[in-house]
DNA sequence: AGGCTAATGTCAGCCACTGACAGTTGACAA
DNA sequence: TTGTCAACTGTCAGTGGCTGACATTAGCCT
C-alpha cells in the first residue's frame, strides 16, 4: 500500500518486486483504458483483465476506482510538499510557494517516469477535468494538500497554524489560483508540461493586482 | 379529503403540489436519518421507506444519493448568486463579495424554511465536512459556484472573464477563505449561524495582510 | 364519463465494492 | 532439498447504488 520504493535499487525479495509490477500495471492499463474510452465506460473488470488479475486483487490494490486514477498525482504530491520542506527559510511564504511549483513541474518527468510516461499523466489530467466525479475527488485532495502545506508554511514562520488565519488564507489563496490555471489549462490547446506551467506562473503573478481595489483604473 | 388549503400562496395543481410534497419529504427524511446513524450507513431504500416511496421513485426525484443531500445547499447557492448581482456596481469586487456573503447568512432562514429548519440544515453542514465522499461533493459545487461568481464579478467590471485572469483570482481567493473559515466553524464548539457568520468575515479579513510579503515584523 | 399523460411501482440487471474461504506461491529455517 | 509458515491470489456469494423497460395508478381536461 505504501508507495516509498526508492526505485534506484531494484527492491527486496520477488514477492515484493512482484507486487510493485502488478501495482504499476495496474495504474498502467486503468490510466490507458480510462483516457482512451472514458472513466465511467471503464469497468474495473476490464482492467483487472488487462492485467491478467482477478476484480478482487485489484480491490486489494486499490480501495476504489478513484484510488488507481490518483496513485501518480500522490506521488507527485509527496514531491511537492519535500521540496516545500526544502526551501530556504529566508524566503518569503508565497515566494517560497512559487518556486516550489516550478521546481515541481521541472522534474515532475523524473518522479513518475517508473510507472507512466509523462503524455498519460497530462492526458490523466485532462481526463480527469473533464470527469465530474474525478473533479470532486481531485479538489478533496487539493484541500487536504492545502491542510499539510498550511502546517508547513505556519512551522518555516513559526506560527500555530490553528490560531493564526494568515497560513490558512494565504495556501487558500495559492492552491485557488492553482486550481484556476488548471482548469483553463485543461480545456486549452497546448497539452505540455511548460504549457500549464507558464500558466500558472503567469496566475500566480495576478494575486497581488487582483486583491486590490479598483481595477478600472489599473 | 378536506379541499381547505388556505396557504398562502401554494401552487399550481393538486399534482404539483403532492410532487412538491414529496420532494420536501425526501429531503427531510434524508437529512434527518444522514446526520443521526451516517451517510454511509443510510441506505436509499431506507429514505424510499420513511416517506413511504419506491426507492425507483427516489431516483426519479434526485439523480443519487448526493443529489438530495446538496438540495438545499443548491437553494443557498441560488439566493446568494441573486444577491451579489444585485449588489451596486460602485462597489469594488472584494467588497460586494463581502457584503453578498453577510446578506446571504442574514436571510438563510427565510431562504429555506418552507424545506427544512436552519438547525437540520447546520447539522448537515457539519455532516457533509466529516465526510469525505461528501466533501468531494462539496468542493466540486463550490468550484462550480466559483464560476459563476468570476462571470459576474467580470460583467460587473465590463471585463473578459476569459481573457483577464483577475476575476478568477480574486473569486478563488474569496472562496477559498470562505472553505477555510467553514472548515475550522465545522469542528468547532459553536454550530450557530452567527459563529460562522463572524468567522467568515474575520477570515476574509486577513486576506490583504496574509498575502504581504513579511509576516514576522507585520 | 372517458381519454390523455404524468407519476409511480415492480422487476430484472449492471457495476462498484466487501467478507469469507480455499488454493497457490514466495520466504526461510532445518 | 524439503517442509512449514505467511503472504498473495482466486472464487463465490452478497449488498447497495443506480438504470431501463413495462405495467399500473391517478390527476387533468374536455
Amino acid at each position: 500500500m505504501a508507495t516509498s520504493t526508492p526505485h534506484s535499487a531494484p527492491a527486496g525479495g520477488l514477492r515484493e518486486r512482484k507486487k510493485q509490477r502488478t501495482h504499476d500495471a495496474l495504474i498502467r492499463a486503468a490510466l490507458e483504458l480510462f483516457t482512451e474510452q472514458g472513466y465511467e465506460a471503464t469497468t474495473v473488470d476490464e482492467i483487472a483483465e488487462a492485467v491478467d488479475v482477478s476484480q478482487r486483487t485489484f480491490f486489494r490494490y486499490f480501495a476504489n476506482k478513484e484510488d488507481v486514477t490518483f496513485a501518480v498525482q500522490g506521488m507527485v504530491e509527496a514531491r511537492f510538499l519535500d521540496e516545500l520542506l526544502a526551501r530556504p527559510a529566508a524566503e518569503a511564504p508565497l515566494t517560497a510557494l512559487r518556486h516550489t511549483v516550478a521546481a515541481a513541474w521541472d522534474d515532475i518527468g523524473s518522479v513518475i517516469a517508473s510507472v507512466i510516461p509523462v503524455e498519460l499523466y497530462m492526458r490523466t489530467y485532462r481526463m480527469i477535468e473533464s470527469t465530474p466525479a474525478l473533479v470532486a475527488v481531485l479538489l478533496r485532495r487539493s484541500a487536504e494538500l492545502e491542510e499539510q502545506m498550511a502546517r508547513l508554511v505556519a512551522r518555516r514562520e513559526g506560527l500555530d497554524v490553528d490560531a493564526d488565519p494568515r497560513p490558512r488564507v494565504l495556501v487558500a489563496t495559492f492552491s485557488g489560483v492553482m486550481r484556476a490555471a488548471g482548469k483553463v489549462w485543461s480545456v486549452g490547446e497546448d497539452c505540455s508540461v511548460s504549457a500549464i506551467r507558464e500558466l500558472t506562473m503567469s496566475y500566480l503573478d495576478h494575486i497581488g493586482p487582483a486583491i486590490e481595489g479598483n481595477w478600472r483604473t489599473g
